[in-house]
DNA sequence: GGTGTAACCGACGCTTTGCCGGATGCCCGA
DNA sequence: TCGGGCATCCGGCAAAGCGTCGGTTACACC
């Protein structure tokens, strides 16, 4: 994969938050001629810098409960407690930290009774010592891109 | 705003995987005429349920350092507090949570000096009874959507 | 100077889009 | 039951968008 130029980061930049707009803008925006940039955008594409568009959706999952697993394991690191996790979909992200913890566990869960019984399937694993749950009560901050 | 049927989730859940596909494809996916379909995409954008399109880029900044900061008050809730970690687009997300601890605040920052910074200032607000950071090491998992 | 490569531009023809008129289905009051 | 009113659908047209091509410029290297 080549090098990305300043212009290939001002693609990037525009794009990342208006992944629709027309090549014909998006050329005049970076100083460019149009099918200078849309081999540019076709390279990035290609190259896997750009992996796909996605349309940023509003609330629709309303009910869905959000939750913080804080992990302790009893030796870092576990593959074992990996796998498991990432065998459940509603595992969003898992995070190794530093600090008092060794895994940060983000899930988004339908119900409260489904994080109690994933918080206990993943309590009860050989490799963790010490599990803290923190639900999320309100998204004061989101940002996007 | 409306409800949304059936055809409406298709939508979104064609448009949050590609977000750039022709109306024509999307028209035959789920089913509808193209001109049908262009009204619902346009009343979707309108009505703020599609919030905008946004190219998912691999990772470029690779260098970012992310870290999560969890912040005790001496009273919840304190609006000063939301708003100073507003002012910061290193916060990239605050969550009020339950537990131990009130805040869970999401920061990516270029470095890890600015992460001290940002981490003092936070510290000292009157506010903030206890501040803990933890830097992340490591995705180990990290789901889209 | 000659040659190769990479990136640019402008133009061509095809595809996709926005927008319109008209058809269809459904609700509700007379 | 009938007949507006309303929402939603379709197909077609003109405009705008797109991928792709040949030709040009810029620059490095021998």
């Amino acid at each position: 994969m080549k090098e990305l130029d300043a212009k290939d980061r001002d693609i990037l930049g525009i794009l990342s938050k208006e992944a629709r707009i027309p090549l014909k803008t998006l050329a005049g925006r970076i100083g460019l001629s149009r099918s200078a940039t849309s081999e540019r955008v076709a390279a990035l594409e290609k190259s896997g810098v750009i992996r796909g568009y996605r349309a940023d959706i509003g609330q629709m999952d309303t009910n869905l409960v959000s939750a913080f697993l804080m992990v302790t394991l009893v030796s870092t690191p576990s593959i074992g407690v990996l796998d498991q996790l990432a065998r459940y979909s509603e595992v969003r992200r898992v995070s190794s930290v530093t600090g008092q913890l060794d895994l940060m566990v983000e899930v988004e869960v339908p119900s409260i009774d489904r994080l109690n019984t994933l918080r206990d399937i993943i309590a009860t694993h050989p490799s963790v010592q010490d599990l803290t749950t923190l639900i999320v009560l309100r998204r004061d901050i989101e940002r996007r891109e």
